[in-house]
DNA sequence: GCTATGATATATCAAGCAGATATATCAATA
DNA sequence: TATTGATATATCTGCTTGATATATCATAGC
């Protein structure tokens, strides 16, 4: 069946504030909702011509002197696209986590193995959350605009997953750290 | 370029400790692990000949009677295969979540809807909480056991991730409830 | 004994998606 | 002038999911 493709919210989303060509709209998602959504080229480009092919968005020619632009629109079937999708009680949540993956199966290595590999998730997750938390501060102060409320929340999400995996890489590294162990080697190529 | 294909080590990882049929580990992967990875016969069964073909599992026949039944056992190579995989620094952790995607564009519809998808996410997330809970108490008492550390830090993680979003509910209910709106309707069909 | 249901088991297909690559324009900078 | 990097669109490969198809077998109810 048709499998509801979700780059087509996402761009219907973007586009319900602004009008923006497809390259824009990768730009937007790179830096708004990359924490929790991605997209690519690959599936862009082929959605804004189903969408627009849907009657769902309008493109507009743009192109100035040889380089072509093509700015894209939201029609009203296109906000109540919008808002049948907002409305639909299911909605798939996804972890995809191959650090988590790595743990489950680390016996299979060495002890410094799944410490080193934790401590790049914690490293990683430190600079990601200091992102976040800019995010967070520059929303926080401007609250009486509707949409900011939901991007503040969004953020603050994000914000309050990552302080978890860091409390969470704490507590690990110290269970594997402390606990008595044989399988430790004199390794010191880390 | 080869896009290393995930499933190939979550097979390896299963194998390392039994031997399992294609059906086992779509089991497997359904129960352990699937808060944080998916599988699918679709990927699987095609991943089980690749991973014959390269050597690092192999093949045996076990029908009963007129019901195929092959079951896979891994190689000295497969466990050098997972073992590299285990060292190599890099790990893609992403999330998808559908819930957050919705508010952050919920702007487009009342606020009743965005309340009404978070009490949605809450409800799932408590419901999935209980069971990693269950998971980690089991786990927490038989640590001696060197798989059942990565075990119970696995679903740690879990809990850890699933009280932050609880927390994460009730702020962002008592926000959106709590402000005052123009956009909120009085309908009853919740 | 017969039948329906559900678990076991393998396999395939369509569609969604990520990542890489290709091509071309243009602005800034060295 | 040449190079780099941003803008812009497009395509391709391969991984992944979800659905579907087919068949066997065990169990439970009639």
């Amino acid at each position: 069946m048709a499998q509801e493709r979700k780059i087509d919210k996402v761009i219907l989303g973007l586009l319900c504030h602004e009008d923006l060509s497809g390259y824009d709209i990768k730009k937007r998602i790179d830096g708004a909702v990359s924490f929790f959504w991605k997209g690519s080229f690959g599936n862009i480009y082929p959605a804004l011509k189903d969408l627009e092919n849907s009657a769902l968005i309008t493109k507009t020619d743009s192109s100035v002197g040889g380089r072509e632009r093509s700015i894209y629109h939201i029609t009203d079937a296109g906000r109540d696209a919008l808002k049948e999708w907002l409305c639909d009680k299911q909605a798939s949540n996804e972890l995809r986590y191959e650090t988590l993956l790595k743990l489950f199966f680390s016996s299979a290595a060495d002890r410094e193995v799944s410490l080193r590999n934790i401590q790049l998730f914690e490293k990683q997750t430190e600079q990601d959350l200091e992102i976040l938390k800019t995010c967070c501060r520059s929303l926080e102060n401007a609250q009486d605009n509707e949409d900011h409320i939901y991007y503040y929340l969004t953020a603050s999400f994000g914000v309050e997953t990552y302080e978890a995996y860091l409390r969470w890489c704490k507590k690990a590294k110290r269970m594997l750290g402390a606990i008595p162990h044989n399988s430790i080697k004199e390794s010191r190529d880390l």
